[in-house]
RNA sequence: GUGGGUGUAGCUCAACGGCAGAGCACCGGCCUGUGGCGCCGGUGGUUGCGGGUUCGAUUCCCGUCAUCCACCCCA
């Protein structure tokens, strides 16, 4: 047996049904708040991600599944969907077309990381991204749309966590404050500190390290280091938010990994999900379309991972398709007619399904409790002299007989 | 990339040097035109893979692959 690569999985029956569910809320969600989709490459040129990403982010470094080609192109497989969504809008002049774009996209990101609960080698996210919009209520707009698609699914105890990490005119001023308060003791953190300290300082917000929180705790906010415009802005977030009623709660330490952010960051917790709590994370970047070669526009997007709201979901999540009509034949003379029955109501729009294989009626019946059918039509010779079918309720058991032309209305009802 | 746990039937798990088992699921019978509940029976396994130790390995050892947990990172 060939087995699936390391960190990819098969998604079967049974499975998928929460897929799909969670696909429907989320495409659903995202165009009542007026987003359009957008279907981009999952195969691009490797520079997208060491510009549009950063040079200096992990995923870069490490984890992008990145190769030549046979054309001698050094290309790789997306590990995030934003460069390419801002190369898209770049590359057919949106910003003209749509100088306030508002756009969502889902499918695979590859990452080459050690998988474990929540964390995979390719997985699927949902990315929004809003282009050319500066407001604060922008901001809480993107923001609102995130938390309604968790608390639509119906994920209880979830938790949308907000930050400000500045801008390019006040984070410098922030980071030599970071590397001033830290001083003498930059010695005393751990390996992965020091060197973050060397090219993101702040990342040491993300260290986990027991010993080292006592001097991280000591450490300055960026939130108190704001320039006035970005001070205003991540007020004027929290104040939308309050408006609609959406509870935040605001962590210093909620920096994230990727070069491009400026602002507003913020993440959606979930619980049970492991060391990989969240469900969603995202900010604004403001510097990222000028930066790959677009115009000075702005930037805010979120990209949720598939796989974690799957896992989050509630058992009581309204997944299962509808069931179908199971069409019950009896007798060679009986198969004939319900084969045509069964195409009738399909072609109706009914989801309907029968036996194929010829067997007794016990063994149909039983088929159609297991796929858990709301009514069976049963055809037999019986029925075919009267020109009726026999209309059973699968829950009450009642049956009756109906005329064989007003089957397609009786069925319906039932559904 | 680092450390640790676990791989036995479709699923959840027993057996822990001596004939590979149970529950659930699936198929059939009891009931030859009627599902669920019950009873009876049946299908299903190179014990992840490769090597080693042993008269004999699912069991012990090594390697490998996968998975889980944590680090790391992030969705």
């Amino acid at each position: 047996m060939i087995a699936a690569i390391r960190g990819t999985h098969d998604i079967l029956p049974g499975d998928v049904e929460k897929w799909q569910y969670v696909e429907r809320v989320a495409r659903e969600s995202c165009e009542r708040y007026g987003y359009v989709e957008i279907r981009t490459p999952i195969i691009e040129r490797e520079e997208l991600f060491a510009k549009g990403t950063g040079e200096s982010t992990d995923i870069v470094q490490k984890e992008m599944y990145a190769f030549t080609d046979k054309g001698g192109e050094r290309v790789t497989l997306r590990p995030e969907a934003t460069p390419s969504m801002v190369r898209a809008y770049i590359a057919h002049n949106l910003e003209h077309a749509m100088p306030a774009a508002k756009l969502y996209a889902m499918g695979p990101m590859f990452r080459y990381e050690r998988p474990q609960k929540g964390r995979y080698r390719q997985f699927h996210q949902l990315d929004v991204e809003v282009f050319g919009m500066e407001n604060p209520a922008v901001d809480a707009e993107v923001i609102d749309l995130a938390w309604t698609l968790v608390t639509q699914l119906g994920i209880a105890q979830a938790e949308l966590v907000i930050n400000s990490v500045g801008c390019p005119a006040c984070r410098p001023v922030f980071q030599a404050a970071l590397l001033a308060a830290l001083g003498d003791n930059l010695g005393r953190l751990c390996g992965d500190c020091q060197r973050r300290s060397a090219t993101n300082p702040l990342r040491i917000y993300d260290c986990k390290v027991p010993a080292d929180q006592p001097i991280i705790d000591g450490l300055p906010h960026s939130v108190d280091y704001l320039c006035e415009p970005c001070a205003t802005h991540f007020v004027g977030v929290k104040t939308h938010l309050d408006a609609i009623g959406i509870a935040w709660r605001q962590s210093h330490r909620l920096v994230r990994g990727l070069d491009y952010y400026v602002r507003t960051t913020f993440e959606v917790l979930g619980q049970a999900l492991g060391a990989q709590n969240a469900l969603l994370g995202g900010g604004r970047y403001d510097g990222l379309v000028k930066q790959l070669g677009g115009g000075d526009r702005a930037g805010i997007g979120f990209a949720a991972g598939l796989e974690r709201l799957v896992l989050a979901l509630p058992e009581s999540a309204p997944v299962a398709p509808p069931a179908p009509a199971f069409v019950v034949a009896i007798g060679d003379e009986g198969r004939a007619a319900a084969w045509l029955l069964v195409r009738e109501l399909r072609q109706a729009g009914l989801a309907a399904q029968m036996e194929l294989e010829a067997k007794g009626v016990r063994a149909q019946m039983k088929r159609a409790d297991r796929l858990a059918t709301r009514v069976t039509l049963i055809v037999g010779g019986d029925e075919l002299a009267r020109g009726e079918v026999t209309l059973r309720d699968m829950a009450t058991g009642e049956q009756r007989a109906i005329a064989r032309e007003s089957v397609v209305t009786a069925v319906r009802d039932l559904l």
